[in-house]
This record gives C-alpha cells, structure tokens and sequence, in this order.
DNA sequence: CGATTTGAATTAATTATTTTCATGAACAGG
DNA sequence: CCTGTTCATGAAAATAATTAATTCAAATCG
C-alpha cells in the first residue's frame, strides 16, 4: 500500500537523478531504496522508471506518481505547519547571523520561500561580518548562525544544513587548468582571489593552505562576479563553491579543477540557542533552507547529524 | 513520521465516531489504533481528538489534519486509478446483475462516481430478478453480481463488500413495538410484508422463519416506501436493512426492532468471473461501492475476506 | 580490449515498527 | 452497584523495513 515515504522516495530520485544519491537524501542506504523501489512496482505491476538511462528516466507510471508526490507533500508539509502554529502560535523573532558570502545565494531564496509560510516571524539578518557568530547567539544579538563547522559550545546546538564541494576556479589558458587536481603547493605561485574575510573563516585556508604552510599573495573582492573577472582575466585563481560558479563554467570564462584527493568538502551548520531548537517556526526555517537549497543548488549532499 | 496509513485513520476515527470502529473499518484491533494514535499525538505534541465525548471531537489540530487527509486521499486514489489506466488501458465492460431491491439504493450513487472515473468502462445493470445470478457471470451476460452469500463455485470469485442489520419494522401502536426483540414465533401471527422475490432470497426467511418451521401469511410490493406505508397503517410487518428504514424511522412512521438474539446480519458479496477478477476497472469498482457506501449509509459494518 | 570503477540488484540477516494479546481503568445505563 | 462498552497500556508476537555483504552489469579508462 502506497505511503508517504514513497512518494518521497520518487522526489529524491527526480531531484538526483540515482538510486545512491537519493538513498542519501533520504537518509537510507541504496539497498534500502532499491527495495523500496521493487515492492513499489511490485503493487503497481508496472516500473515506474528505466534504470539504464543516466539520469534515470520515468516511465509514464512513475510520471503519475511524482505528481502525486508533488501535489501530496507541499500539502503535507502546510497542514504540519499550521499543527505546529496552533500548538506554539504563529509569531516569533528570527535574526539570522551569516558569516559567508556566498550564502547569501541560496538565503535569499528560503528566506523568501519561509517568509510567505511565516508571515508573523521576524524575520532580519544580521549584516556585517563578526569573528565569532556564535557569540552573537549567546548576547541575544541574533537568533541563528550560519556557521561552516560543528564547533561544540555549551547552550548552543548545531543542525547540520548541506555539504557541498569547493573547486578550483581559473582561466582557461591557465597553466593550472592542465591539472585535474590541484595540490596546496600548487598555489604557491599563485594569486589567491578572494573574498575580504579573515583567513580563519576560508575552507581553503583552514583545510589546505595552513596545513601545508603555503601562503600565496592575495587580492579580495566583494562580489562573485568580480571575483570570476579577475580569473577570467588571469589575475590569479580562486576556490569558490562549485553551486556559485556553475554558471561561469557553462558559459566557459573559466574551469573549475578538484582541489586535494577527493575534493574540498565544505559543510554549513545552523546554530542557535538550546531553548530555541525546538520552536517549530525555527525548525521549520531549518527545514525550508534544506528544502530549497537542494532543490536550487546544483550538486549539494546531505550533511548527517 | 506522517505517513498516508495515518490519514487513512482519521478519516475512519471521523466516520465511525470511534476509535473502535475506526478501527473496524481499517482492518486493525482497537489497540493498535490506540497505539498509533497516541504515537500520532506524541509526534505533533497535542492532542488530536477528545475521546470523551461521544461522538468523539477533533481539536484544532485534528481537524487540521483531517482536511489534510480529505485533500490527499481522494488525490492517491485519482492517481492509483491513472496509473492501473497506464498499465491495461481504461476501456471495459461492466454488466452489473442485482438480486436485492434495496441494493438500488448504494448502488446508485456508486455507478454515479464511478462513471466519472471510467467513463470508457460501459456500465449497465442487468435489470430483472434472477434465481441466479451467478449463472448470468458464468453465460457471459453480466460480469458483476451482487450476491448475499460466499456460495463456493468454480471458476468465480466472491468480493465482500459490507454488511448490515435486518431490522423488523413496525406500526408504534402494534403490540409487536412492546417487545426489544422479536424471535421467530413472533412472526407466526403476524402478515409479512415483502418485496415480491422467491423466499430464499430473504435473509428473514433463510435464517430465521424457515428453521424455526414458522410460515406467515404474505404481502407484497416493489417500492420501500409502499412497504413502510402498509406496515404503518398496521397491515403487518416487515424486515429492511437498517439504512433502508432509518429516515422513516426519524419522522416516527414506523419503529424498528431486533430480528433474534445479537440482531440479523445481512452481507453482501460482489462475485466476478475469475479471470477478471484483477481487472484494475472491476477492483475500482468494488472499491468505489464500498467507500460510497461506508460514507452514504448508516450502521454499515467491514466485511472480512 | 581487458582492468577497474561505479551504480544497482539480490539474498540473508538484522533491526525497527506495527500489531496483537491480555488486561485494567473509566464511564454510561440499567 | 453491577454490567457492558470504550479506550489505554505493557509485553509479546508478527510483520515490515533496513542493512550488510555480495553479485551483476555497465561504463570508464588506460
């Protein structure tokens, strides 16, 4: 018998386009789902998608239902909202602290997505770039904190957000761009284009170059874009998250390269007061970032707790 | 977790007005019901329904919920009817042959819904009362019969689909009226008032009259209404289902009474010839009865396979 | 073209959840 | 004050979901 569970089973696999990935999103393993998935066409007598194909391709079936998935889980996640305001009320003061430029990409869309779903919720960011966001939580200066990593600190928790990947980004007549992988000491020679934020709060910096004690040379800009010209015009490279530049790349002004083995994970966490974690017009804007941000940002995986 | 198994409860608990025969109705012992629910409640962290009252009411919150089901339910079954039409197509022939007069009255609005969601499916009831009508599936002259009893025969297969009490019905102002439950014997003195059928087509007469060796005089007619009226101007008494007599009940032309100890359960079968039996036009045609009936008639009762 | 990697399916085992059984408490009606 | 009815509860049983381990089948790459 058809549940919810598969039906957001179907979601994640439209959104990934694999039964792994979707696995993932779901918090299940590719077994679990593959399973899942068999019993579904089972009841249905009929696939519901054609494996082969990369991504995947829905049958006519499996369109059906994943329309059904639409219509039935935006309305699912609305009753469960107004649940939540009956039982806590609908107000609320909502300042959100961020500590990266690039976040605000994919803020801006939930914020917006949240705000139609909250209208009574306060909803702020606090601007101007802090050293330490979380204190900010703790003097009741702001009420959520972006922050990228999972520091432990008493009367504060964390809810993991999304991880996604760091590239490398440089011109295409670079002599960088002939490396499939770069290495720290690879930015040795380099200009480094970024951000004007302290070192301590760069993945690259905190995750390869302090490690490796290599310092190149920097230059800073405030916007993405100029950051991207800067590039383009082989004033040096730069690490920007793979979501932020996809746009540059298709258009090729510049190549994005896997910076160390495996690539440069970087992760993004919500912090905020204990006493707030539990207040559904928090976790309900928790819940409306991940949503959106998987749905707009391309190559994003799930970040577990 | 939300999941559709949930929905599908409240909507019984709103039906049946009873975690009991909620439920009943889903196929589950009270105790799992109570299970759920509780678990249901913990997981919104209030209450849904308050179990005083009697029938029981929803709290803001529960009523929430249960439009949410209303919304989603009717949106599975559309896209489940859609899918079953992907895999056989949605064309078919349905000859419905009825041996009971008041069936007239659910199947009515059951051919009504359904014909707006198989509008391909040729839908005709194969009228007249026949000594058998299961001999009409096995000469291909109807592909549906509704049957009161799970008479064993090759080659067709019986469907349940609900059940119901007989009730006797008579004047206010008859002795009969005096006594909470009529046996047997009360009958003997008494004119039976009927539709004009062969006798063993009535349950009164195969379960009750005819082992206990009792023969009243008879009495007929076609029409419910005419049924009601003769046994209120004291002509005699009568044996209905329950929701064929209850708004005859409500303006108090008659009254009704229990037929022997614990009531006389009637049933009804649907009975198909076996290789249509998985035919996805006949299963939604069983489950269409069954729902409209469930949601039009009262005191109707599950029916186990 | 063979070796290697990647993604999905399969089987058996495990784990989690759901359901039932047996029972008790609360309540309404006689 | 009993009696029948309805709902709640804890433990046990049954069922369903999930994982681990492995195989299978494509795709990718030297």
């Amino acid at each position: 018998m058809l549940e919810l569970r598969h039906l957001r089973t179907l979601l994640a696999l439209q959104e990934t386009g694999s039964v792994s990935l979707a696995a993932e999103r779901v918090f299940l393993t590719q077994s679990a789902l593959s399973h899942q998935l068999k019993q579904l066409e089972a009841y249905y007598q009929q696939p519901l998608f054609e494996r082969k194909s990369q991504p995947l391709r829905f049958t006519l079936a499996g369109e059906r239902l994943l329309t059904l998935a639409h219509e039935l889980l935006g309305r699912v996640a609305a009753a469960e909202r107004d649940v939540a305001r009956i039982r806590e009320g609908d107000a609320g003061e909502l300042r959100v602290a961020v500590e990266c430029h690039t976040c605000f990409d994919w803020l801006m869309p939930a914020m917006d997505s949240y705000r139609q779903h909250w209208p009574a919720v306060e909803l702020d960011i606090v601007s101007g770039f802090h050293a330490d966001p979380v204190s900010l939580l703790l003097t009741q200066r702001a009420d959520l904190a972006i922050v990228s990593e999972m520091e432990p600190q008493a009367g504060v928790v964390h809810h993991p957000l999304f991880a996604y990947e760091m590239v490398g980004i440089v011109a295409r007549d670079h002599p960088l761009a002939e490396k499939k992988i770069w290495q720290a000491a690879d930015f040795a020679g380099e200009t480094l284009i970024q951000y004007p934020v302290p070192d301590d709060m760069l993945d690259l910096w905190r995750k390869v170059l302090l490690p490796a004690g290599v310092n190149p040379p920097r230059r800073s800009s405030e916007l993405t874009v100029a950051i991207i010209q800067l590039v383009a015009s082989r004033r040096g490279v730069a690490a920007l998250p793979y979501w932020a530049v996809r746009p540059y790349l298709e258009k090729g002004y510049v190549v994005a390269r896997t910076i160390g083995d495996g690539g440069l994970r970087s992760e993004l966490y919500a912090a905020v007061r204990s006493e707030d974690a539990a207040l559904a017009f928090m976790q309900d804007f928790l819940a409306t970032v991940r949503e959106r941000s998987f749905a707009t940002l391309p190559g994003l995986t799930v970040l577990a707790g």
